[in-house]
DNA sequence: TTGCTTATCAGCATTCATTGTTGATAAATT
DNA sequence: AATTTATCAACAATGAATGCTGATAAGCAA
């Protein structure tokens, strides 16, 4: 993730302006490795930031999704993760107890798609998602 | 997918009751391979059922992945497509163009999970989503 | 600095998928 | 046939995300 001042460069450069609510999000996002939702984005910019509103905080991930700074994962928990994780190509591991999201790198090209599956598609790209539960939530009904 | 018959069955067995509009969806799952919506069943089940309501679809289709009959899928196509497919392990292409959904066989085993990130995580199932576009979409932009 | 243009802000309402609720009804069992 | 009980189907409610809009503030040029 590029820091707050790059990110200002880059917005300005794409000529979108650059506000302190978005400037809250850029340094709330920075060395964030939670994987955050919007809502969560918002209620921690409110702490520095209280007046900005929810749809603010939305339209700025999506300008930073839009200019490829950060990514917007579906991972089944309800709502999207933001992943400011761009650099390094990686997947994810999802707590089912408590939809916690971890980073993990796996080497994708092992998997063989069968020709007859695969024909005609193009493929974009690949997700892997190891579902479980983190050490934190411990074993099943524990 | 089991028979209608044999769902039938394993609904009375489970001390669940079987009503015609339970059958009709039974019925319609039956070789479907599009994943469809709930939305897609309950348009489809009321050629013949034209009273069924849309709450009766997804409680059959909840009930039917509590017996584990079929998979509910979270593939970010904005609704969870039901997958009748549970005898063979496999994973899904995804259009991400029109959203059709694909079967594609895939050994997971080959990928090797970092013993540092998986580290006290307790992996329960590994999903893969190839996104891309399908052959009747074509190019991108085409 | 001043003034002008334009995009953002933030509150509101809306959409969409899904779930909760409930009186009436129909299935299963005795 | 009577009793129990779960389903039916219409309605309302939830939660995530998006659309809309007047007021405001940022950016740019002179």
């Amino acid at each position: 993730m590029k820091t707050v001042a790059e990110l200002t460069d880059r917005f300005r450069t794409a000529g979108l302006r650059v506000t302190p609510q978005r400037q809250a999000v850029f340094a709330l996002l920075q060395g964030d490795v939670t994987h955050p939702t919007v809502e969560a984005l918002y209620e921690a910019s409110r702490e520095s930031m209280p007046t900005i509103s929810q749809r603010t905080v939305y339209q700025t991930v999506h300008d930073l999704a839009a200019l490829g700074e950060v990514r917007l994962l579906d991972l089944g928990t309800g709502s999207f993760r933001v992943d400011p994780n761009v650099e390094h190509d990686h997947h994810h591991l999802v707590c089912e107890s408590c939809g916690a999201v971890r980073d993990v790198e796996l080497s994708v090209g092992s998997l063989v798609l069968p020709a007859q599956a695969a024909a005609g598609f193009d493929v974009a790209a690949i997700d892997v998602i190891v579902r479980g539960r983190c050490p934190e939530c411990g074993a099943p009904d524990a």
